[in-house]
RNA sequence: CCAGAUUAUUGGCUGAUCGCGUACUUUUAAUUAAGCACGAGGAAAGUCCGGGCAGUAAAGGGAAGGACAGUCGCUAACGGCGACCGGGGGCGACCCUAGGGAAAGUGCCACAGAAACUAUACUUCCAAGCUUGCUUGGUAAAGGUGAAAAGAGUGGAGUAAAAGCCCACAGUUUACAGUGGUGACACUGUAAAGCGGUAAACCCUGUCUACUGCAAGGAGAUGGAUCCUUUGAGCCUAAAGCUCAAAGUUUCCCGCUAAGGAUCACAUCUUAAAAUCCGCUUGAGUUUGUUGGCAACAAUAAGCCUAGAUAGAUGAUCAGUCUAGACAAAACCCGGCUUAUAGAUAAUCUGGCACU
RNA sequence: CGGGGUGUAGCGCAGUGGUAGCGCGUACGGCUGGGGGCCGUGAGGUCGCAGGUUCAAUCCCUGUCACCCCGA
């Protein structure tokens, strides 16, 4: 789990990402990203609907393996909102080297050089 | 040793590194930083019952609707639990059981069958008549139909042939009496009746039952001002009061309708801002012992504090180990029920085989 | 957290206790030179699952599973 400071709280600045941002898709996630003031700290949450696995034991731990990649990621850039959304129940199972590359990738994608 | 029955406990472990939530202590401009402690379950689940708590002014009576249904007890309460009674299953340990009323009334019982509940007569059996295989009458034992056939089994008597038509014994139900039991009920005796099934069909009897849900609900102190204590009409000069009608009381009727409450660019004190704080976790709590009780449970003594988040905390990686880790994660809190669950362990008991 | 609904043939739906049906699709045959279309004949159901009540259950009762919708 992530400091607090690196978590959302409450919806507005939620629906400013969902209604703002850019998207980036990888093969099993997802990814909705702002760009916040300069000097703030960026923020991270990770959706994990109902429909992906019935039980919450498998989305929470979904959940969980996101935040500690994200959290031992040096890649992470600065001032930025950034949105997960989960759509396969896969991510329980893979390999952690596999879905950290993926998440990479991802965060590669959100850089301004690049896109 | 094999096969089973019942009950209870447990639900990977060890180390290293990085990380999260809460409380406390110190620290800082500041959850800033450091230390230390604690940090999901037996079902946290399904949300199927029952309560606490909160609001609806208060929570009164009746009806309707709904739920429940052997007896006695336990409990805050229950549709739950315990013991027992009746019924059913198993060689047995033991298990299952919506188990009030069909003798208050109504409905339904397809097809087949003569007839499906005010009885009736297809094949029979018997008698009479004559047209000699039909008609009329008696009968319901035997056959046939059906899940069920008038509901009474065996033997006797009886008759033209038969039948609870009658008698004896056995059995059913109801009532009364006696004995045992708190009671359901059991046993015994006497009397009466001749009774299809279905109430998880309507219904009858008895017991219980307001509605909404923590996203409920609440928001420092003192003073001030304004307003409401439902609305309208009539009686009356006016006020007070009375009467009537509507309104509220979460479906209807009766009854009841103010203890008080609301608002503010108000003032002062004070420290802040609702993306917050309280409610929120010390509770019908839990561990061990003692006493009472067959038990559920209750009383009592000593000890214990054991998640409280708010986009929502228990994770990741590596190494070792074995039996290779099932089902699955709090969201106001408890008591149950139901469902999911790899295995491991313990206790008591039953049947069988072998040996001593 | 609370409330409501649905589950029947491959798909969409009827069926209020007595032999489970309708439309589309599908297989075969016919009409046509061929296709389309029409006509005829079929096949295809553990009535979501497990118990119970009843002589008899898609239907009544209880439990359970899956899916859908609504409110905050």
């Amino acid at each position: 789990m992530l400091n607090r400071q690196h978590r959302f709280h409450g919806y507005g600045s939620l629906r400013r990402v969902y209604s703002n941002g850019n998207s980036a898709r990888g093969s099993l996630v997802s990814l909705r990203y702002a760009m916040r003031k300069d000097n703030k700290p960026y923020r991270v949450a990770v959706v994990v609907g109902r429909k992906v696995h019935k039980s919450a034991v498998k989305r929470n731990r979904i959940r969980r393996r996101l935040y500690e990649i994200i959290r031992r990621s040096n890649d992470v850039p600065e001032s930025t909102d950034l949105i997960f959304t989960v759509y396969s129940d896969r991510v329980a199972e893979i390999p952690a080297t596999e879905l950290e590359t993926m998440i990479n990738d991802l965060l590669v994608k959100t850089s301004p050089s690049t896109s």
